[in-house]
DNA sequence: CGGTATCCTGGGAGATACTG
DNA sequence: CAGTATCTCCCAGGATACCG
């Protein structure tokens, strides 16, 4: 590193610091590695909700909202009844599922490491 | 995945999850890469705060606290006036720099992916 | 220079109950 | 089965000012 290099590894814009916004929510991680990983890429409501212990109808309804938004997932609705809505990556959403397998298999290599870690270490309680 | 498979991805007591913790604590990953990459594994406090724009003083010293009592870093005090303290990574600090660097590259390598993002990928505005 | 003390706010996140 | 509607909590995180 160069002595007046300008220390622009984390530029406020800066694209890494987006990758950590989406890791900042709580489930959206969760949610594209239940779909990938356990469910070929699609998959119904409540299959997922079974798939992510302790979350909630209406964080799981929440969270996929924003990912639709964002065009991580597409919805599509099965005009029956009851209702059957099924949630898929898109492309781009397949793209975000290489740095959440990342670290999902870290923490599984990694479990005595984790272990070591004190329990404030994230601020929470 | 066999049909009758528990989906026991995502248990809430899980190592992933427990990773995923700490990539929710907005600073912390920042924090552990700056001390890495720019640093060469140690820095002092105005020096780090520098490497982080946007961060606060306050929010400086307190995740470095519970970085120190998670273990991740250790907090060394120069008896000078003025008083000049420095942060080090720990072995177990070291470790999570894997995770970290990991997930800075793919930002880096993918911040096309990241632009396609709707601005509501987080939950934030 | 490094750290602390306040004060304040947003919104993430849970619990519960209801609708079609 | 999927989704809303409320209500509530609480704490991460920012702004500001002061201290040794």
């Amino acid at each position: 590193m160069q002595p007046g290099t300008p220390d622009e590894d984390w530029r406020e814009d800066c694209a890494p610091r987006r990758v950590l916004e989406i890791f900042a929510t709580k489930w959206t991680s969760m949610i594209l590695h239940a779909l990938d990983a356990r469910h070929g890429g699609a998959a119904r409501t409540g299959v997922l909700q079974r798939s992510l212990p302790g979350i909630s109808k209406k964080m799981l309804t929440q969270t996929l909202r924003e990912m639709e938004n964002s065009g991580l997932i597409t919805r599509h609705v099965e005009g029956t009844v009851p209702p059957a809505v099924e949630y898929r990556l898109t492309a781009l959403g397949r793209r975000f599922i290489e740095p959440v397998e990342l670290l999902y298999r870290w923490g599984r290599d990694n479990a005595d490491a984790l272990d070591q870690l004190g329990s404030r270490a994230t601020g929470r309680r």
